[in-house]
DNA sequence: CGGTCGGTGCGAACGCCGTACGCATCGTGC
DNA sequence: GCACGATGCGTACGGCGTTCGCACCGACCG
């Protein structure tokens, strides 16, 4: 067999292997960017946070794990990007669209607020990092819903710190949940609370949050 | 020489060490779960989360790393408990005190706030570990906080998710504080909100929850 | 007073981590 | 046909959390 399939293996055996054919099994895909992040969301997904390491991670996409840094400059940019793209399955009304402000705020909060706790890790990500830079996809998000209390009415000053508020009480409200649920999925204790209790107590605070906003319009 | 003093030393020298005299240096204080959480806490206000390792830990009290583990079950209990003992610094008022409830809330919050900043690294515990089993004095906060919402006269299935309206967001809007802080002090950009910004953006989002708490008073 | 015995500090070691580096390989443009 | 940049990877280094067994010490019991 011409040795061009297993270079310098020191132990490898001299026979030769019968998978010699295809000259690498599918090398098509190989590594990319996007391929990385994809299985690192996969790996995030099913482990959590502390599960994600450069070498589970290449396993992952079938390489070594330093293979990974040719791609990315480490794992830090690694959690970026992939904060990033969850980021992408965030939804926040048109600031042009029909429905008033606050149904449109209330929907933008409860899609946040879904976002994460399919992925418990974020609440990670923001409490260790913050939004270090926040990547193309939490910026347009941002805008977005910047641009929902500007046409509302609120005065320039004030629709920064509303938006601002409304934000923090969901973070602060879902870390707490994901982190809830983060402690079940590791195995810890059984579900306490349903579902529907906690959607209730999240819906309240936000809708008080609104009521006080509401309050700056008149 | 008596080898009681360099106990097993594989590659010792053969001559009798000069320092035999005082058998050890003062070992009055030694270990214990305090100086550790103490220790802990220095280091953590010192250098941040990430800087806080056992080994680390053990050479600020004086001590191996591998010591800790005869007064603490593992990292994560030292965490938990320098978490508590910082909660020992947040004030909320008595419920039956003087003033409106408004106020004594406000207060509270803004307490908590300043103590995550003094802390910023609780920013990440709670990011990472919620409060997993809410210390004493964690505890006992969060009851005197629920009983200034029951003695203003929320009824009793609000009070509670009242409360964690307000300290979910003090909890979301300094997060990100704390983060941005951190990344200052490790070198990273240089202060660009003014510490009055920050307050005034703060402030404002809370007395608009409390707005919003307010109506449901009536 | 001698002996034993639990509590305590610690060195060594295990397995994992993030990452730097140099080598082998490969696809591609001259 | 060949040189060269890009790419994958084995190796290695330093650090981490944690376990384990040994040396030591004070206290208690005979």
């Amino acid at each position: 067999m011409s040795a061009d399939e297993q270079h310098h293996d020191p132990v490898a055996p001299a026979v030769a292997p019968a998978w010699a054919g295809p000259r690498r099994k599918e090398r098509q895909p190989v590594l990319s960017r996007a391929r990385i992040v994809a299985a690192a969301l996969r790996l995030l997904d099913a482990e959590g946070m502390e599960a994600l390491s450069m070498r589970k991670l290449g396993a992952e996409v079938g390489a070594a794990g330093t293979s990974l840094y040719r791609h990315v400059t480490g794992k830090d940019e690694v959690i970026e990007l992939v904060l990033d793209e969850v980021c992408g399955e965030l939804v926040v009304p048109a600031a042009d669209a029909p429905g008033d402000w606050r149904e449109a705020v209330s929907r933008s909060g409860h899609n946040l607020r879904a976002m994460t706790l399919r992925h418990p890790w974020v609440a990670s990500v923001l409490g260790q990092v913050g939004p270090a830079h926040l990547g193309p996809n939490l910026m347009r998000m941002s805008e977005r819903m910047l641009a929902l209390f500007q046409t509302a009415g609120f005065p320039a000053s004030e629709a920064a710190p509303a938006m601002r508020a409304v934000v923090s009480y969901v973070v602060g409200a879902t870390s707490g949940e994901a982190a809830h649920l983060s402690r079940i999925a590791r195995g810890g204790l059984s579900e306490r609370n349903p579902r529907a209790l906690r959607d209730e107590h999240f819906d309240y605070g936000l809708q008080r949050i609104l009521d006080g906003l509401q309050t700056r319009l008149a």
